[in-house]
DNA sequence: TAGTTAGCTGAAAACGATTTACATGTTAAT
DNA sequence: ATTAACATGTAAATCGTTTTCAGCTAACTA
């Protein structure tokens, strides 16, 4: 393809390469004569400086490698969505990674960034993908990186998310609100962060609330609309059965809801749902599902910005940036029925 | 980052930098001796080659560029996941454009391959993103590429979808061996070829089945949730409704659903909903969809490995290659009321 | 023993840009 | 006329690999 190169171009203006490369990345460095007529013969040999050569010199890639444990879910996929667009208009372009939670894929993308093949990392996983001495500043240890989403157990990285115990304490406090006692949770799998703080957040609701916690209400799904089937047949086999369902994410939400209408369950009559992210369809489903709102827009050009900032060279403090959430109260959720 | 080079890694074994490249790339080329000692001095140094100077020299990049005009949609979203898998399996890095449906975006991620940052294109919308000379053969005026989905009209072009034409066909007589014979069609954007393909079926089932084209039957949508919504609310306000909507995607349709449930309608006994896609939540909303299921998985392994075998310099026949679709009917849809 | 051959290895030239250091030419000031 | 300052342009080094070509050694053949 590239058949024409910058030397072509120097030959037919009769100038030098050096002045060719000034021509694109510092124009103001050469006449207005020669910079005319270089770029007239840019134009008509339709010429692309070849950007692997450029990188080689410039050591820089004009990639980022974003890594995600899944693209299929519409979370991930609307945050990536924010940040193509953040990266695009600041001249990068986003590597893609779907690791399907496997730890070696992680690695194997992060990778990429070592061999020059990207210049910052987009971490949508809670692991480090990078051997780090723990005795030693991390900066300096590991290339540019934003953690979002899944946090990473490490102070100093920067990372993007929004509060999950917090979102799910407010969630659990409306439904306290409309009088539920017994409100049992759907949990994602154990190993993930976002589900393990979701769980302190609908602890911290239910001890404020004086109430007791009662660990048969508490159920371990891991994100599939199948697993929130399971739990939910689980929960009605009880004696004492929940007046509410805390889903930690719209997906096992709209399971339970499912199983709970082919048992004949009114919702929110007989038994509240609550989802967790507002995934598009939560608003579609029926009922339609409350949930807890996270804003994938915002945190996806957050995490571009974060990013950017960095590869610019300036210094981003770590720690966790929270994102506003915002609970959605649809009409999966009602008061607590009347015993 | 890669402070160790392979030169570094050269002088610590005390060979040269050509045999530690052999070592990498062509073992067998190396005595077992030199091997062991140069492998070592890699493992211990946590040496990792930099790609983009292989890359200036190889004129390779190794990566392969996938041009969608929207990743939040769960077609896109899975198709893209089975690319990535088969793109990683053979050495290769997805690189992700999302370009909005914008044909300037189209444009500059597919100059990325023209400036050696991809050796191939995977392209998910209609448009030639090359400017080429329709009088010569297109094979050698543009990179490897796979187009997909989206079919781009050109014989010339290697594409990969399902027929959209058949399909609707087959929806289409569905409805009407279900008795339907006012069938409503709420089509995608007119310059989307796979709308237009998909009305093409609806129109010849309708013909083949003898009956009127009823232009007021024919809604044009933007495969949007609410878009689906409007289309219906103007279906409803016909004095002659139709009995079954054929949606051209899913989300319309639940847009559709929404509405009629909404007005009291019953569904599939006032009025039938037919989707198109199968995306996932289609089994999930009440009632659950009839729609039309698209392999995902296998479209995705299609393309990239039509691709892969362009980029290992075989020759791929070009034009379209069909994969198998299936009906899938569920609850939204059944007999034709009784008049 | 000399001549091949096979098997390894190293030196050096690419690949295509950027950038530094320097040269030239022009203008203005002394 | 001399010099300084500035504008503009050039040559050459550089980035980190791969790969060609040639050379060396050791083993095999005649």
């Amino acid at each position: 393809m590239a058949i024409v190169g910058i030397k072509d171009i120097a030959t037919l203006a009769k100038v030098s390469p050096a002045t060719v490369s000034r021509v694109l990345s510092s124009p103001e460095l050469v006449s207005k004569k020669t910079l005319n007529k270089v770029k007239k013969i840019i134009d008509e040999m339709g010429y692309k400086p070849n950007r692997i050569g450029a990188s080689l010199r410039t050591r820089k890639s004009g990639n980022i490698m974003a890594i995600i444990p899944d693209i299929t879910n519409p979370v991930n996929a609307g945050i990536i969505r924010a940040i193509e667009q953040g990266a695009q208009s600041a001249g990068y372009s986003i590597l893609l990674g779907d690791t399907q939670g496997l730890l070696e894929r992680e690695r194997h993308y992060a990778d990429l960034v070592t061999s020059g093949q990207a210049d910052g990392i987009l971490l949508f996983c809670s692991r480090m993908p990078f051997k780090v001495d723990p005795n030693m500043p991390l900066a300096g240890q590991i290339p540019p990186m934003v953690n979002a989403n899944e946090s990473m157990d490490n102070d100093e990285v920067v990372q993007v998310a929004v509060d999950n115990v917090a979102a799910a304490k407010t969630a659990v406090n409306y439904l306290i609100g409309e009088g539920h006692k017994r409100i049992a949770a759907i949990t994602g799998p154990s190993d993930i962060p976002s589900s393990n703080e979701r769980l302190q957040g609908y602890f911290d609701a239910l001890q404020e609330a004086n109430i007791d916690i009662d660990s048969d209400l508490q159920m371990a799904g891991d994100y599939t609309v199948d697993s929130g089937i399971n739990c939910a047949e689980q929960l009605l086999l009880l004696r004492k059965r929940p007046t509410a369902i805390f889903c930690f994410n719209d997906e096992m939400a709209i399971g339970v809801m499912k199983l709970l209408k082919k048992q004949g369950f009114l919702i929110p009559e007989d038994i509240s749902v609550m989802g967790f992210d507002d995934i598009h369809y939560a608003e579609y489903v029926t009922p339609a599902l409350t949930t807890v709102h996270q804003p994938l827009h915002e945190i996806g050009t957050t995490c571009i910005n974060l990013l950017l900032e960095q590869l610019r060279g300036n210094y981003v403090v770590p720690g966790k940036q929270f994102l506003p959430f915002e609970l959605k109260v649809r009409a999966s959720t009602g008061p607590a029925p009347i015993v």
